[in-house]
DNA sequence: CTAGTTTGTGAAATATTTTTAAAGTTTTTA
DNA sequence: TAAAAACTTTAAAAATATTTCACAAACTAG
């Protein structure tokens, strides 16, 4: 299947225009005529759309708008549209999650070039996915295997050993364990850190010795 | 130590303000005048050297062959400084591994921006090794190598050890190796030190011996 | 050279930390 | 909303680390 691209923008020209290039690229392309519709489709359609081209200057809900609302469930790479002059904007929209900007009026050849790179860099893969000795981290299923084999885990015990397995080769002490995993301010017992990490060797079988126990320090994910 | 950039541009101005902006957020700030010197720099400096902003224009050698040939060997992130309208060179550049364009004039801030995002996409982390005379101490790993092999110490060894080789060189009163690496209200025996630095010595093996006693004083971390 | 002082050593005594299992809680799910 | 699953807490057991001690060895000053 194509990789799906969402154009967000109220000129029929210019979507038209967006669309027909990226097409040679054998990019699928959805339309979006204004922010309202854009996030109907987002929501509808979020699993196969890859990135965004969404323009700032809309009716009924701008480029902003839609942007802030999209960041609060997703990740989904997004290129802003902006008219020449917008520095100020550009400042602000990074912080909010814009991955890249490109003013009006632009060569096609180089948004295409642009989206390329984007999906890229944020799609390596289609699907990432971690792999040590043996242990496989599946992020966008959020499974775990173990020689093959699909290990249940549960949340918890999920993002431990991702925690652990994305800083591998780290002493993690418990507290950063704590802030980390945990919410950053979780008050409770830090000894539930140990009762989770019985659980996750004992699920990881033999290669449970992979996580090495940090005396009076805390853990660390290490393989040898 | 701070992360380093290098700034190549012609004009004097140029690179003074780019290093005030980024040295506000303590980043250390090489300067080049040109694409030889740049090359010339980068080749002498390249493990200290994080990323690179690289004017377009400039005598002697221009950006582009400076990108050129620096991507041969290397994959540090590199941001174009161009002038408006360079649009066509952009897509060349894009295939050559530029990672992010800026057009003069830019706003300052934009630039910051951009440099944090970059440097946080492509250096995660970055892990210290201190190594003297075949002994390794690696302290995100907390771990100790002797002569390549890993050799386990305990909490207050390997805090009591790293203490010393910080030292290297310096002799260290048992007060002080107490307030440093126990808790500075510790009240007990201070010749406990004399049986953590015997066991450290018998760990090093024949390297025990860079241990130096310092009779009626404490003693020393030394290679010789 | 020798008495006095300091350091090295091995083992015992303490102390601390981690593991484990099981019992409460809370949250999610059907 | 009851049952199941996930999570947290607890406490005893096990593992490991630290400190102390007693004596031997090494060093230093006189």
């Amino acid at each position: 299947m194509n990789t799906t691209i969402l154009v967000v923008d109220d000129e029929q020209r210019m979507r038209t225009l967006l669309k027909d290039f990226l097409a040679q690229k054998d990019y699928s392309v959805i339309e979006a005529k204004d922010g309202e519709e854009a996030l109907e489709i987002f929501q509808e359609k979020q699993d196969i759309i890859k990135l965004i081209l969404l323009d700032v200057m809309m009716p009924k809900l701008d480029g902003w708008s839609v942007l802030r609302q999209i960041r609060q469930t997703s990740k989904v790479p997004i290129i802003m549209l902006t008219a020449r002059g917008e520095e100020q904007d550009e400042l602000f929209g990074f912080e909010l999650g814009v991955d890249e900007y490109i003013s009006k009026p632009f060569s096609p050849k180089i948004l295409v070039a642009r989206v390329e790179a984007i999906l890229k860099r944020t799609n390596p893969k289609t699907n990432k996915v971690i792999e040590y000795g043996g242990i496989e981290i599946d992020e966008s299923g959020r499974t775990v295997k173990v020689d093959g084999k699909v290990v249940e885990m549960s949340l918890r015990e999920y993002e431990l050993l991702k925690y652990m397995v994305d800083n591998i080769g780290i002493a993690l002490p418990r507290d950063k364990i704590l802030n980390n995993v945990w919410n950053y301010d979780y008050y409770g017992d830090s000894r539930t850190i140990d009762s989770h990490i019985k659980k996750i060797r004992h699920k990881l079988g033999k290669k449970g010795k992979y996580i090495k126990t940090m005396r009076g320090i805390g853990y660390k994910f290490e393989i040898k």
